[in-house]
DNA sequence: CCTTGACCCTCACGTTACGTGATCCCTTAG
DNA sequence: CTAAGGGATCACGTAACGTGAGGGTCAAGG
């Protein structure tokens, strides 16, 4: 019925330090201590405990909890609440950092190009080489695309970029419009084959992805992490593009 | 061209502290000292601190900013690549704290329930009413939702509350369907007249977002908090029908 | 020349939620 | 009786400053 820390700590996954400091800022006082000064818990301490972890694993700071777990007057829901609004702040936060550090990278690899065969701007298939062997490489259709672009010319290479430009432009239209519009499904069966050729892989999803594109940017980039990774930058490419083009700049 | 703590910190936007600091770190040391030990700041100094601020913005560590600004053979792509796959984990961190957090929401008011009109499970309207008269209170759609509900009985309430589990249940499950299906299309124009009639108001904009339903959580919960307050708990309900439905639970 | 007020400096402690020793005490099995 | 394996209490370290305390510097006005 009474456990000691080193017990407790492991019961319930944390450190006895821990244990220390709840007591120490009276979270969680062991309902016993023996005349050596052994704490000494109990299951209602284990209980108490319990919900602690959980509040902390919600995030919520020690001083919070404490307020919550030991007033019972205290409105749990409505500081559920105010937490719940703290965290959608923080993801918005968050998806705006990562859309800064985006628009960061892309300037980045513009300012320094690759010299070689960057074929769109800001996708440098090079930088994810590696992975896409280890995922792709033993494929059939891995191996002939790598066949295909060893054999290009630097004329080649200058046609590809110019076409690649084209469907980026082609998405950056597209993103005004209703997926289902036929024009649009007409537009990505047309450009079905480009795309293909140039990324070894398209499934059913990467349709569905490309009608989905005006979605948000979190749910757009995972989705393409996802599906192919390098795709997503080539994607968000798109994206700049059409902001530039909503901003009435020219590209 | 030299400019003391004050100056620059009013420029930049940052306390005479945070100066102190990143000199006493050596993140930016002023580029003269006179002999009464006062920091002089240069033109050059403003630039890095400018960068600092902005690696800072982003959420890297002081540290890290030290790192890529003082060694110029640094990866800064790279670091803000790691940097970026990290706050992709806090993003799904976040999310699913806030799942965590509309789920224990839901079973706390499931547990504790308002005995009065809960209309529907996880959905307490008055919770919002202030709002609602503030936003809605003079439509003439408002007024009579109102006169409706004063005249309501009890057995009117259970009624609906009947009706309202259908509905939700009808949501659970279109989120299988495609939108554009004309099948959920319908389904949409036969319960608008009752959604419409609960919620006071119903925008072209519920439709789509009816049709959109399928969405990431997060896009989903800022959608319908802009659209309606309150109308989000009650979509988040179907949600956990849906989610219930899929792991074979009947609720 | 002296004062005044604005500015500058360097400690140094407080913040959060513990991690990491150091040093010493308690309990129990052999 | 002893050794091992706990347990306890300091006490310092973490990141990025905020917030005084106590004291020096500088330019302008009297």
């Amino acid at each position: 019925m009474a456990y000691t820390v080193k017990a407790v700590a492991e019961m319930a996954g944390v450190s006895v330090r821990t244990l220390h400091y709840y007591d120490e800022i009276g979270l969680l006082r062991p309902a016993q201590v023996t005349a050596a000064g052994y704490r000494l818990y109990t299951d209602a301490d284990l209980e108490r405990l319990q919900q602690v972890l959980f509040f902390r694993e919600l995030g919520l700071s020690l001083r919070e909890i404490r307020e919550i777990l030991d007033r019972p007057d205290f409105d749990r829901r409505e500081a559920l609440r105010r937490h719940r609004e703290l965290l959608l702040q923080q993801q918005e936060r968050i998806r705006r950092l990562i859309q800064t550090i985006d628009r960061t990278l892309a300037a980045m690899e513009g300012g320094e190009p690759v010299a070689g065969k960057d074929l769109f701007d800001g996708f440098d298939p090079s930088q994810y080489e590696e992975e896409v062997r280890r995922r792709w490489g033993q494929s059939r259709e891995y191996q002939e695309s790598m066949e295909r672009i060893r054999r290009y010319t630097d004329a080649d290479w200058e046609a590809i970029k110019a076409e690649g430009k084209e469907i980026l432009e082609g998405l950056a239209a597209l993103m005004d419009r209703d997926p289902a519009d036929p024009e649009v499904q007409s537009w990505i069966r047309r450009h079905h084959q480009h795309i293909k050729s140039r990324f070894y892989t398209c499934s059913p999803e990467v349709y569905r992805g490309l009608a989905d594109l005006y979605v948000t940017d979190g749910r757009f980039t995972a989705f393409w992490e996802k599906i192919r990774p390098g795709m997503a930058q080539f994607m968000r490419a798109a994206m700049h593009a059409y902001c530039d083009r909503l901003e009435g700049r020219q590209s």
